[in-house]
DNA sequence: TGTTGTGAAGAGGTTCACAGCG
DNA sequence: CGCTGTGAACCTCTTCACAACA
């Protein structure tokens, strides 16, 4: 293997999710000067295995140098090519609520080529309003100014009632991906990437480890007396994050 | 088996958000007064098998009754106490930025258990305002406030800069469960459960996907020609949801 | 020497398929 | 007869362990 190709992989979810983490841990190091990192650094960081960070990486090509790690700014440059940031994704939000408001300012959009081109309501009072150089539509123009405008991201931020409605506007406005934060599971046609994001789930899984912590940490101290692996690093408090 | 004994169990958190769902379309049917539901009925909803929700529920129990399907109420009871939902759960906001404003009024919470005890930030200029009943407090308060109060969860809505020092304080604080919503990866002591819901990595999720669209659907295609099964029922647009 | 890249082994989660029961 | 509950098969992801190499 040399360099990469890196093209349309069959990968798991989970994997994508780790390789957004390492991206933004290689942004900081770059921030910070450093020139090049080890899969071993980018594992503690990420709370995973070096031996995942390397066959994470290694699915789309090959990176690193032997004895040295890898150099910063190429397996940056590597994994924006991988996730598809290389490009400009025009985003609208729609829903123009406490939720929508929220996401509209977020900074982290632009910073990573995410570029929010409009937000739309279908509340009378609230079309009109301007937000930071953006003024609020109404949502019934969507599908017309979608064809114009050609947004690829819908982020769905509207009371659960009206979201699958919403849902369908945004399918047949043609707008492959949708981030949804609508506590509602989605059903969207073939062709539409759907994303949710779920407070009452996330907050349920909570729930469920808190309650069941005690024993867990039981089985935790029977695992972990047999675990001083070879290559092995890391161990938090808790597994996973996003 | 019969009735069930719901305490600890190891069981995959993709299972556990599985189960979270299920509970949110057994409300639903309970509100529409449908009395029984069959695992199909519950698969077609959540994007699954049927097997893969027999198997979930049988972790914990026999909740069935063969031929018939399960008991909506006997159900809900079921999945609630398995989440641990049987007890009210307190939380605190920390950070009344944006975000953290828009999860305070969020209505969610309260119907599950989820009980918002107290909004914190260090913002002077903010401290003091008082919010749907509550007043922002001194996040200088925290971990004496902790103390007496004893909250269970915290809310973590702090700019990314903040949020590691935020979280240690929490940890100080004992609060045994975190639900940060800063885009950064944090690490918390062992005893301190962590999730993650981050902006960032759901967005590049969704780049990758779209990126790499037209790959899937060759395969997609390729792989659904010999996927008529005996069981199986389902089949939507994409994958996945919280 | 230090660290990557990777085949092979291992775990874990999902799907199958059918016996069991209402 | 219909639908659940579940062992077994299957598959996917993770971890191991080591050869390759800067």
């Amino acid at each position: 293997m040399s360099h990469a190709a890196p093209a349309a992989k069959r990968i798991a979810q989970s994997a994508v999710r780790r390789l957004s983490l390492y991206l933004r841990f290689l942004e900081d190091a770059d921030d910070r000067g450093l020139a090049t990192v080890s899969s071993q650094e980018l594992a503690r960081l990420g709370g995973t295995t070096s031996a995942q960070v390397r066959k994470d990486l290694s699915v789309f090509g090959s990176f690193g140098k032997r004895g040295l790690g890898y150099t910063v700014a190429e397996l940056i440059t590597a994994l924006r090519e991988i996730l598809g940031l290389g490009r400009e994704w025009r985003i609208v939000i729609v829903g123009a609520g406490k939720i929508g408001t929220a996401l509209a300012q977020y900074a982290g959009f632009r910073q990573r080529g995410f570029t929010v081109i409009a937000v739309y309501d279908n509340d009378a009072s609230k079309i009109g309003i301007q937000w930071a150089g953006l003024t609020v539509r109404d949502v019934s123009q969507l599908e017309l100014d979608a064809a114009r405008e050609r947004p690829d991201i819908a982020v769905l931020a509207v009371p659960a009632d009206r979201a699958q409605a919403t849902a369908d506007c945004i399918a047949r406005a043609h707008i492959g991906g949708i981030l949804n934060f609508a506590p509602v599971q989605l059903h969207v046609p073939a062709g539409v990437t759907l994303q949710s994001v779920n407070m009452a789930t996330e907050l349920e899984v909570l729930s469920y480890a808190l309650a069941n912590r005690d024993a867990e940490e039981l089985r935790d101290q029977k695992s972990e007396a047999s675990s001083q692996r070879s290559d092995r690093t890391v161990a938090r408090g808790t597994k996973r994050s996003g």
